[in-house]
DNA sequence: CAAAAATGACTGACCAGTCAGTCATAAATG
DNA sequence: CATTTATGACTGACTGGTCAGTCATTTTTG
């Protein structure tokens, strides 16, 4: 799995053979037969995996009594060093798992829906907290809005690796989350003490 | 092109044979190696082609002459559209242009390159007009802020495409992208007129 | 009827998946 | 303890199917 992770770095997933895989893992290709069912198989469950690792920490990460603005800020952390670390796995995870992962039937991308779900569900409960206690607008519904964020996130990790100046801080980007880019009768009050690097 | 991109829609990309856009476009296979020189020639006309469309749809929306909050209101519901409507082409754009279109060198994912830029840019464009205006901001590059809200456009149509309560209304996405979704030192005072939707 | 355009049967590279065989280690035997 | 036997994890050459790209032939055009 981690041989495929680190060609997934460099190639398309279909363009990466299970004999480079193979031979990447210093292993026969048959062994791979033994352990997994399918080159399909063999992605799926090393983006599972890959995925399970985040969740896990996101779960270390935030009692539910630590206060919503820390809680959102450190989730978002942990969140976009995966993205940024093991790019490649999101990339099979999101594009991969658009369009249905056939054969099998279901069972695949059901499971993986799963996973996904618990990332944002993760997002949505800081979410929840920060509109029970009036720091988040409550007009719409907190999936929707970690939804957004996680996007932003995205973005950040991906669309902007190269603007240097956008990485700086994730505070930044929770306070542009927070307060939005607009300055309509807002002083541009920071909300989190740690804002500094944004220029 | 069209064929092609019909057929993207219900297949991923590498899993969409040649024969089969040649039958969908009621072609000989050989003619298609009339008019695009590859496979990949041809998907990525296909896409650049619709790409341009929209950004040809982009100028002619706004002139620079209309309103900040209407421009770009007027922007997110076009782009919107194309996210929408088109959605295929851009999955391909964005997950295919990702990694360099190889073999050819250079050429094809420096075009490409330069689509991207022109939807990022007009959308930046507008944002520096409310920078100017004093409506937008200016302690981050519009590029960047640009960036941003064309995610969570992106997420609006696509991770959210099963939530009709989140499509609803592109303003209640340009609120959120201005305003924020947090509470702080604000009254929740929409800035735009038509925000009737968001519930 | 010559030139241009279109065609689709054909080819060869490629690759997921298989399976007959190897060999290092463990268990049984005397 | 030396020797034989059993085990199963591992291997990689092979196969069957797939598909991008070609080109000799047919159709259309002017």
């Amino acid at each position: 799995m981690q041989a495929a992770e680190q060609l997934f770095r460099t190639c398309r997933v279909h363009e990466v053979t299970l004999d480079e895989i193979a031979r990447q893992a210093d292993v026969g290709k048959g062994t791979i037969y033994l352990y997994f069912t399918d080159k399909e198989d063999l992605i799926f469950q090393a983006a599972v995996a890959g995925f399970d690792e985040m969740c896990l920490l996101l779960r270390q990460d935030v009692g539910p009594d630590v206060a919503f603005q820390k809680a959102l800020l450190r989730t978002c952390e942990t969140i976009s060093a995966f993205f940024q670390a093991r790019r490649p796995l999101f990339r099979i995870i999101l594009s991969e798992g658009e369009r249905d992962m056939e054969h099998g039937g279901i069972g695949l991308r059901q499971r993986w829906r799963e996973r996904r779900k618990t990332m944002t569900e993760a997002m949505a409960a800081i979410i929840a907290q920060g509109m029970k206690s009036g720091e988040i607008r409550a007009d719409a519904p907190a999936v929707i809005l970690a939804e957004y964020l996680l996007g932003m996130l995205r973005t950040r990790s991906w669309e902007l690796e190269d603007r240097p100046d956008a990485q700086r801080s994730i505070a930044a980007v929770v306070d542009l989350f927070l307060n939005g880019a607009g300055l309509s009768a807002r002083s541009s009050a920071q909300t989190t003490s740690d804002q500094h690097e944004h220029r």
